[in-house]
DNA sequence: TACTGGTATGAATCGGATA
DNA sequence: GTATCCGATTCATACCAGT
């Protein structure tokens, strides 16, 4: 198993990927989310708008959080055209995203040429209360197919998830848990490979390895470019410690 | 409590309800989702489409099935235009979706002047598998308010729900568990009012009157009009006797 | 190891002050 | 008025330390 951790902006990478070169997307792009006016969405970090005010941990914040509505579903359309492009037939895509942007992940998925095949709800159980109503305690990942779906595959995934983020070790505001990665990669065939346009943090990676998926990444942020390189390279050091027994 | 059951069109109906009249919108509209292509949707029955084609129950099938996409998502709007006039300000909506229609119908609630608070996801265990992919295990409660929600209520509920469909007893091809529903008609003050314009076998007005809420329902089919109006009925004998004690 | 009690926090939300 | 900013809030859960 390889990886290759691409650091820059992601459209921008993706445009230089060659045709058919993978067989699954997931990415967890900024949502541009949060806030009840315009300016509030847009002109406030990451860590404003998603982090309890008193938190007192310090993790970096995440750029790309300062697009409108229609500037988002722009450019996640063209980031998913060029994600198109560089997959192979059968390849599947899938996408995270908050309730509130869910209807604009579908349209830029289809927009973008995919077959949108279904939602998938992840459920945290850790999370704020909502006074007066129902607590919003899902994210949802859209997933679809460029052409059809391979199902000659003996394959049967869950419909959905039910897994808190980690809290031990977190080293990014929205880190996924790799248990949930793990599964979710499991739609790539064996030894085929896995790309991420929004790596983070690399948990992504991070699960493609340990399913024997090679790996793609892309991220901007030189700091979370560095931990994802340490996470990744730490990832295949151990694999290749496990293979070759302590003896060795 | 009490209920009343109108027998007719939803949308007929609604037009003659008071202004400001309902305190909480429960509904699970036909969908009319589940094929692929126009042609797929519109050819088939509803009993066609969600009911496996070996399956032995016998239910009666429902109308309202027969709309394309533009034209679904247009009734819906006029549809909750009319469940918006006949709300009071504070007043929920809730709609009931699949993961296809959840676009359109957050679409239409907005457009019908609701504040979208949020999508509820309904986890449905007993699910049919997908090969080569992820198996379709839920259904999403789209809710939103009329104006701001009233958050002066130490009113806390969850953020998801896990239930299977009734199976026993089963009346109608899309009824839904009635411990669910007397969760959501809890957003309902106390001795309010519930409405819901496609009442079906009636389990939001069960659980409506079960939790001291009054309901208010519409259905166009003579079969589950009557149907629910003897669930109801009997709600109310019931209730009757619970409050008298089996000596009165 | 299994349990118990203490503590921190969540891809927010909201009212109200300020500009 | 309108837009922006500030900070209080809420409980189930995860984690940790201690028994």
């Amino acid at each position: 198993m390889s990886y290759t951790l691409h650091r820059g902006d992601a459209l921008t990478v993706l445009k230089t990927l060659p045709d058919e070169s993978v067989q699954t997307v997931i990415t967890d792009p900024p949502y541009n989310s949060g806030g009840r006016t315009s300016s509030d969405r847009t002109g406030r970090t990451a860590r404003a708008k998603y982090v309890t005010s008193n938190s007192s941990h310090d993790l970096a914040n995440f750029p790309g959080e300062n697009r409108d509505q229609r500037s988002y579903r722009a450019w996640l359309t063209e980031l998913l055209t060029e994600a198109y492009r560089a997959s192979t037939e059968h390849a599947v895509v899938m996408v995270f995203t908050d309730w509130r942007q869910e209807p604009t992940t579908t349209d830029a998925l289809q927009m973008a040429g995919w077959t949108w095949s279904g939602t998938i709800p992840w459920i945290k159980p850790a999370s704020r209360p909502r006074k007066g109503g129902f607590k919003q305690d899902s994210e949802y990942i859209i997933w679809g197919v460029k052409g059809s779906l391979d199902n000659t595959r003996d394959l049967y995934l869950p419909g959905h998830y039910i897994a808190s983020q980690p809290r031990k070790g977190r080293v990014h505001i929205t880190q996924k848990p790799v248990e949930i990665m793990q599964q979710l990669v499991q739609i790539c065939p064996e030894g085929g490979t896995v790309l991420d346009p929004f790596t983070g943090s690399g948990s992504t990676g991070v699960a493609a390895l340990r399913e024997g998926r090679n790996f793609v990444g892309v991220e901007l942020s030189s700091h979370y470019a560095e931990v994802a390189e340490q996470r990744l390279h730490a990832e295949l050091t151990q694999e290749d410690f496990t293979l070759a027994g302590p003896e060795a």
